[in-house]
DNA sequence: CTTATATGCAGGTATTTACCTGCATGTAAA
DNA sequence: TTTACATGCAGGTAAATACCTGCATATAAG
């Protein structure tokens, strides 16, 4: 997996909101993820081709026409970098702003 | 939490390091984090700012030093929008692009 | 009080990004 | 084969982003 890629297409709603409707209903065309989108079909090809090279979204074509389907790997494989990790030591993160917090009152 | 700011805080691989440092050593000042970073000190400081907006980082000041310490709360929640969720339908998601390149196959 | 240190504030610039429009290509249907 | 439809390709622009430099302020130390 590449980190960066992931995060970057991530970081933007639009292919968060494409993320989602895919999870609605899988396999969709290109032509249907880009209905009610408010902006131009080329506008969400490329944030469908960011989502792909991150490894997100996988396609096939199927005629003249794309399927995308979600790829929930990277998402998991997020997880465990970036969750599981933190989980570990629990909230003794926090704890250690907790007991700097107190040193301050006295 | 705000999705955006978390996910946009997580885009970029230098805010990912100073994580990672902190992770390491909780609580340290600007100065500490920005050794070894090969950027102006500036720079990292924005970098903290995008992070504490994002509120996975909190600060307290002590005297003329500012302390850092993450905050993994954000993280979790990354984890119940974006994880969890896929991970609930489990590989079925990939089981319909399996299905689609079958039909091809044909 | 003077000096050194840690951080804050205010721009300025180059790159990246998120959009767009216009046209080309490939597939299906009439 | 002609027409309609789904997608691909190639720029072009405005805004956001990641850097920078220079200077100001506040605290600690001598």
């Amino acid at each position: 997996m590449n980190d960066d890629l992931v995060f970057k297409a991530l970081a933007d709603p639009t292919r968060r909101l494409l993320l989602d409707r895919l999870y609605e209903k899988n396999g969709q065309t290109l032509g249907q993820l880009c209905e009610n989108l408010d902006m131009a079909r080329q506008s969400a090809t490329q944030h469908l081709e960011i989502l792909e090279d991150a490894n997100l979204v996988s396609t096939v074509k199927r005629g003249r026409e794309k399927l995308h389907f979600i790829n929930p790997v990277p998402l998991f494989e997020v997880y465990e970098r970036w969750v599981r990790k933190f989980e570990h030591r629990g909230l003794s993160l926090l704890h250690d702003l907790k007991k700097e917090l107190e040193k301050d009152a006295k």
